[in-house]
DNA sequence: CTTTTAACCTGCCTGC
DNA sequence: TGCAGGCAGGTTAAAA
């Protein structure tokens, strides 16, 4: 489940279900998943045996697990990433890619199951002297629109000195991270901005309402426990999020635009789609 | 230097 | 039924 609201989700789960647990043994399945590793998927579980999860972390997309003093693993769902709290015994999911067992007697374990292969999780050091233990690898991660500390004005000024249009800017995670292919047409589409216009002719105050939208629709789509379109995306305990239903864009080519009744156009977009309503949302005006 | 494209994977759905 | 092609919520190395 992959952008901010459902890897959300995720961390929830890992706190409740997982933080404070000692690893009695990980075993890695497919080595791709441990591919940013640096060292290898034998040197991942021989670090990972006996090391105690701290409570999890989150920046945009990304997850972190705090293991010792001044290291961390990092997790990326990538597109199709989960983690599952499941029984012991238990079969293997077909996609299983890492799984951890405990050293306790709750009698569930800790998998990572992914079927494509884009996610993945990695030990890396710490930043020193960073409250939260931010892994060195993540520090060039933008800070996400929930963050308190995240800094409007300076995203208003990074839009503005850019040379791109606003949904390649929403999706470029050293600018703002969380944001993904659906909450970004979301919010253009509550914003009434279409994809394609200039970051650099966005004032102020529109900067100001993006923003609103962003952390309106991520709040809403976190009520709803985020979006699933089917059963690939779900929480530690495999439950699906209900948010796909309240989605005003994303996905609804050829239906009616909530606002104006106008149907609902998916273009081609960065090997992707973008889902817009052409009349709220009018193409700019052709530059040079 | 910045911006854009292509590639990385598996599985499902549609149309021929 | 089979097969080709398109599509999917992610990042990123390489090219422009």
């Amino acid at each position: 489940m992959p952008e901010l609201p459902e890897v959300e989700v995720v961390r929830r789960g890992l706190a409740k279900w997982a933080a404070g647990r000692t690893v009695a043994r990980a075993t890695v399945l497919h080595p791709r998943a441990v591919r940013r590793h640096p060292a290898g998927p034998d040197d991942f579980t021989h670090r990972l045996t006996g090391a105690t999860l701290a409570a999890p972390h989150r920046r945009g997309k990304y997850l972190w697990i705090p293991l010792a003093q001044d290291t961390a693993m990092v997790a990326h769902l990538g597109m199709s990433g989960q983690f599952l709290i499941r029984p012991e015994g238990a079969p293997a999911e077909k996609h299983l890619r890492v799984r951890f067992v405990f050293d306790d007697t709750e009698g569930t374990d800790l998998r990572f199951v992914d079927q494509r292969t884009f996610g993945g999780l990695s030990l890396h050091e710490t930043v020193p002297g960073d409250p939260e233990q931010l892994p060195q690898p993540l520090a060039h991660i933008a800070r996400d629109p929930i963050d308190p500390a995240f800094d409007d004005d300076a995203f208003h000024a990074a839009l503005r000195r850019k040379k791109t249009t606003i949904k390649r800017a929403l999706l470029d995670q050293s600018l703002i991270s969380g944001v993904g292919n659906i909450y970004a047409d979301e919010a253009l589409w509550r914003t009434k901005l279409h994809y394609d216009r200039p970051t650099a002719s966005l004032t102020r105050p529109r900067t100001a309402e993006l923003l609103t939208h962003i952390r309106e629709v991520m709040g809403d789509a976190l009520a709803a426990g985020g979006t699933s379109f089917d059963s690939m995306y779900v929480n530690v305990n495999g439950e699906s999020g209900y948010f796909d239903r309240s989605l005003d864009a994303y996905g609804r080519e050829d239906e009616p635009c909530r606002r104006c009744g106008t149907p609902i156009r998916r273009r081609a977009w960065m090997n992707r789609s973008s889902y817009f309503c052409p009349r709220c949302q009018p193409a700019p005006r052709p530059s040079s």
